[in-house]
DNA sequence: TGGTTATTTGGCTAAATTACCAAATGGTTA
DNA sequence: TAACCATTTGGTAATTTAGCCAAATAACCA
């Protein structure tokens, strides 16, 4: 792999590194749906103050969710909507891995 | 968050974190072009046998690729091709932070 | 059978990730 | 200003991941 090459999967694989953690799924599920507060977060997710402001970090670095400052509160966003497409086709390969596990069931 | 719901989010966050690494990425997209035996990715890469079998053994537990022995060699082959949209939506995400990023350049 | 090639597996170490707690910051309100 | 929310940041321990080497496995050929 050319290093010039090599950064461009590079990029790519740290905005997915971002989506790959269950709690910044359901943050991702939960802000497509509306805006939200971390403090709505925090309870939705039921983790520490500090794991979810993380969370949401990682998220808004990689690009994914944006912040905005309202009074006390930090509201977070979906940037761009078309990482819900992804979840499409994750779970396409999840019922498929399933449907084979369950084929390979029937015939043993 | 609901321990079934988590699961479901585990369950993706596994298929994405699998995605997630420059050299896997490298791996799906040539892949999409055409199925590879193990050492013609080898060469590609440039890792060690070992690196990049164990890289494939991952993305193939997440349902993303197949393998084949044929003869001494085994072919793998992308298992669904939507993965790739994927990538069309990353690479959205990686130009849109580059342009905010830009912006901010020339305002300062 | 013995040798060679292709691939996987086990073991190891270094680096990255996660989650919590405690402390710091920033805005609001009494 | 002091007390109080909401949030972020720093530190730390436990866990996971990545990549290499060496050894094991499997298929092929002489």
């Amino acid at each position: 792999m050319e290093r010039k090459l090599f950064n461009q999967y590079q990029a790519r694989a740290n905005v997915i590194k971002a989506l790959a953690h269950p709690t910044r799924l359901f943050i991702v599920d939960e802000l497509s749906r509306s805006e939200r507060c971390v403090c709505d977060l925090r309870d939705m997710v039921g983790a520490d103050f500090s794991t979810v402001s993380k969370h949401l970090s990682i998220l808004k670095n990689a690009g994914i969710v944006d912040a905005e400052k309202r009074g006390a509160q930090v509201i977070y966003r979906l940037r761009i909507p078309c990482v819900l497409h992804f979840f499409e086709c994750v779970s396409q390969i999840i019922e498929s891995v399933a449907k084979e596990q369950l084929q390979l069931v029937e015939i043993s």
